[in-house]
DNA sequence: TATCGCTATACTCTAAAGGACACAACGACA
DNA sequence: TGTCGTTGTGTCCTTTAGAGTATAGCGATA
């Protein structure tokens, strides 16, 4: 029985997706390298997909993920919020305790 | 706190999909009326898409999923196998205990 | 006040997925 | 043996998500 299970889990707020396994990513992406740009490079994904992204992120959540600031000292850049921090952390415990989960059931049922 | 938490998950078999949420609710639709192209009718997808979803989940899974016959009575019909049954059934158990997982899950972290 | 690297946003083009359409093959039954 | 409603398959056309490109705006610093 060597079928395998997967899955993709996402948090929405009102319809709008505010979390997803992408935009955890890049989140993370954003915490290392301190920029919106620098992490799109790291990710292989255009400025504008990961721009796009980052703004849904933000409308969608009950308070801000990101702290973008334009020009000055490097041009500007992009940092997470303590709420953002936290956001992460728990997709990420979800996720994998979803992966565990799910790999039971898998074992029960077929 | 009204964030709501969501989840898609499938079933592979050696990188091939074998079941998600689309080809489980086609095989419902086939149980149902005894028929690929009614069941696709009934989902509102093309014939085409729906056999090539059929032809993917039989080719993926270890033991037949459908019984396809052509021409005769009625022009011919796809019923499901018993195999076919029991997976519907898994799939649908594993889900919707899913949904319940990440439910208590989101209270939890978030 | 000129420079720099970043955020922010619009416009165009392209490749891939899906739908529409057409048609051959089949076999029970009258 | 002709009819009928399926399954099975190819070909084209449209739609749409994304990549690529371009460029404006910003503010600390020197």
């Amino acid at each position: 029985m060597s079928y395998k299970i997967k899955s993709r889990i996402w948090i929405e707020n009102e319809d709008n997706v505010l979390l997803g396994e992408g935009r955890v990513s890049l989140l993370k992406a954003i915490e290392e390298t301190g920029s919106l740009s620098k992490a799109a490079k790291s990710l292989n994904l255009s400025y504008k997909k990961a721009w796009r992204l980052m703004d849904s992120v933000n409308k969608s959540a009950k308070q801000p993920v990101t702290i973008n600031s334009i020009g000055g000292k490097g041009g500007g850049g992009t940092t997470l919020t303590n709420y953002g921090k936290s956001l992460i952390t728990a997709f990420d415990t979800i996720n994998k305790n979803c992966w565990n989960f799910l790999d039971n059931q898998l074992k029960q049922f077929l």
